[in-house]
Order: structure tokens, then sequence, then C-alpha cells
DNA sequence: TAGATTGTTAATCGATTAACAATC
DNA sequence: TAGATTGTTAATCGATTAACAATC
């Protein structure tokens, strides 16, 4: 492993041809296995086993080594994987190496949070503009950026190029935003309001839904019932 | 289908049987089909088939059909679904015919934004605490609730059951907070913070991870490519 | 060489979907 | 009765996992 180099691969080689076509489930699990690594990085550890990185993310430790393997072959038999390697390695499969410029839209108390969220940035996702389309918000400062009017949404993407949307409206404005951000050229859209997006194909989406989240707690907790608190009493997840 | 009524099912009944083992997956759509079933009812639309709700929440008709089937036979052949029977049904179905009392620990620029959600309130999750370790936000009103000291918990768990835990805290903070909230008898968790949570069996754990979310985004944004903008490119999904 | 751990295979499990009989 | 739409079946697809040969 202290050799490892950059070389370049030959087509006989499988690795490269596993760059093509990851798994959805995996995709979602990359940016999990990174943030661990980073946190054993900062704890000074240099390399892991399957098992332990597993075990950080509450993963079966096949799986982890199968999601590794649609990215090559970059642990050590033997030994494990160097932390910083496979880091570097997982970051770039996701894309990381670039940066993402980023527009908030809807400037109420999440977007607010959102904008003075610090963690945006640390991973590449630059925001480059705040909207709203109330004008008792525009020219507030938050989060170091002045907020400019939702109509200022074309005039910011000539400006420069913005790879994601993210929603923040009321759930009675999100459509009517998510259709001008594709006709801008948004292909990317994170959408926190409370309403399912139609968008054409060849545009992401993906939803971060509080209410879902606690309408799925809740039918859990109900299932348990009162007395009944610990299905499976003595085990304990590490 | 206008003169149901909530009889009473003998045990030779199937339905009665189908409320046993939801699948996961299907659990974590009943929110969605509830809120589209909500926003037709305020469009004062009585009946809908299962073509019409899954064209709203964007999935198969026959993914719907054979979700609903596991709660029980609710629809009319050749007419489709009452809303407001059907709504009742899910909601029952969620737990969502008590209410759940939250509390939330950390009250920064996310947990402000959550203790002022208006939404929150609307399916009977109801914040009964805001908790905070750090002196300098507690006492403040926040969402027309009193910041506590986070050793308070303890206290506001034996004032009356807390049935959900968020936490909005750093992500140093979280596993600890999550022990405490755990300790204190809170088996459903609602994490925001960028961390894993170890939690013992019978916790159940959700999260909401922004950055996950945008890596996401990012990795298939990169797997577009600048000039393959869409993959398919006519078909636009309604 | 002996011990450890990866990368991969193959079996299993769960979720999706088309198709259609049942039935309003 | 004819038309419409559900509820269910069965085929397919994708994800998980145990097991182990490869190999450091």
């Amino acid at each position: 492993m202290e050799t490892r180099t950059l070389t370049a691969r030959t087509p006989a080689d499988g690795a490269q041809a596993a760059g093509r076509d990851i798994p959805e489930a995996t995709v979602a699990r990359l940016p999990e296995y990174l943030r661990a690594l980073t946190a054993l990085a900062e704890r000074g550890i240099g390399t892991c086993s399957s098992d332990e990185l597993a075990a950080a993310v509450n993963v079966n430790s096949a799986k982890l080594r199968k999601d590794l393997s649609y990215l090559g072959s970059y642990g050590t038999r033997g030994v494990g994987y160097d932390v910083d390697y496979l880091s570097y390695q997982i970051a770039r499969e996701i894309g990381l190496m670039q940066d993402w410029p980023v527009v908030i839209v809807g400037i109420g108390n999440l977007g607010h949070a959102l904008a003075n969220y610090a963690g945006f940035g640390s991973r590449g996702f630059r925001v480059v503009a705040l909207l709203d389309a109330a004008p008792e918000l525009v020219d507030e400062t938050v989060g170091g950026l002045v907020v400019r009017p939702f109509d200022d949404l074309e005039a910011v993407v000539a400006d420069g190029p913005v790879a994601i949307g993210v929603i923040a409206t009321p759930a009675g404005a999100a459509q009517e935003v998510v259709d001008r951000l594709v006709a801008a050229g948004i292909t990317s859209i994170l959408n926190f309001a409370p309403t399912t997006l139609a968008v054409p194909a060849g545009v992401s989406v993906r939803k971060v839904d509080l209410s879902i989240e606690l309408q799925i707690l809740a039918f859990h907790e109900q299932r348990k019932g009162s007395p009944v608190v610990q299905p499976l009493a003595r085990e304990a997840s590490a």
C-alpha cells in the first residue's frame, strides 16, 4: 500500500470498468463512508479494516466491501484500507474534486438556517445566491450574502454556472419555483418544501421532509406499543 | 361507497390480518399518499382512482395499489377511492389519531427553524420542550416555548410522556445527547446532526442529512457531464 | 509460512411492476 | 350488460449477506 500510485489502468483492468453504473443504494452510502473516514483521519488513524469502518457507519462489512468494489480495488488484503487514499477515491467518485455552486430559494426560517449552515461550504458546495420573492426580505444580508429578488434567477445563472437549486419555499410556491429553475438550466434540485415536484427527465430531485420522517417514526412507535418497548431486548448495536 | 361504515371485522376477514407487517418501503410512502389526498380534499375532490393518486405522487399505480392493499381493501372496483375515507384509514395506520409529544435538543439556527415550523404541529406532533446545553440560549423564547437547560430532560420526561426526540445539535454532541434521550426512555429519534448514531435495539432512528443529499446530487450531476444534460430528452414526467 | 483481510460469488431477501381476474 | 378500476398474482429486478478463494 505504501507504494500506491495513480497508475494508468490498462483496458484489461476491471477497476476502470467498475467505475460505471454504481447502484443507487451504494451511491447513497458513499458520503457516509467518507464522513466516517474523515473522522478517523482526524483521530490520526491511518489504516482501517472493512469491519472497523462498517462498524462506524452501522452497516454490514460485506455490504461495505461490496459497495467499495464498485469503485475499484482500493484495499490491501490482510491489511485493510489506507484512510487518506480511500477518502480521496470516494471523494473523487462522488464528484467532490470540483466546486458545486448552489442557489437557495426561499429565505424564511429554514432558508436562513441553510444560508448560515457552515457545513454547507465544507465539501465544495458554495452558495452563490439567496433568492426570495418577498420584497421585504430582499436586500437583507444572511450568512454573508445579500438576498436578491427571485426574478434575478436568470441573471444569477447568466453570471456563472449554478449546479444545484435548493427549494426552501412554502409548498404552494415550490412547483412554480422548480419550473423556473429547470427552465434556467439547473438540473439538480434539493427540495425542502413538503410537496411532490414534477420535473422533466434528466433533472434530479432529492427531498428532505421533516413531516414524513416524523410520521414514519410515529408508525413504528405506535407498533411498539406501550409495554413492549424493546422487541429484541438484550442485543445493543455498537 | 356512500354507505361505508366502520363495521367490526370478523376473524375470517383478510383486511384485519393485512394490518400486520407493512413493508418499510410502503410505510415511507404512506405519508406522501396522505399528503396528496389532503391536497385533493382541499380542492373539493371526493373520489380518485389509483392512476390519479399515483400521478400526484409520481409513483407507478400498481405500486400504489399494492401499498394500499397492505392496509386493507378501501377502494371500490370500477370507481376508485373515497378521498376522505382513504385519508382516514392511512392516518389511522400511521398513528396520527393520537398526539406525539416531541422534544427538540439544540436550539441553534436549525433548532430555531424547527421550533418555528408551523407544519410541525399540523399532524399531531406537539413540541413540548426545547432544550439546549448553552446557558446563553436558556430562557430565550422560541416559537412560543422557553428554552430549558438540557439537564432538565429527565424532568421534562417525568412531567409527561415524550415520544420523539429531535437532535439539532452539532455532530460532536449528538451521541451524548441520544444516549441521554434513550436513557430517559425515548425510543424514537430524528437526527439532524451529521453523524451516525449508535442506539440499542428497539430504538428507531431516522436521519435528515443535507450534506449527504447534496453529495448524492453532485454524484449524478457529475455523471451527466456538461454536454449530455438530458439523458432521455423528450419524455417529461407529469 | 501463518494470520489477516479483501474482493467476489452465489444464495437469499425484499421491492417493483405488468398483467389480469374479480367485481363494482 | 358494458366499462372501469381495484386487489392480487407472478415474474422481474435490485439489494443484502454469508461464505470463501485470493492474496497481502
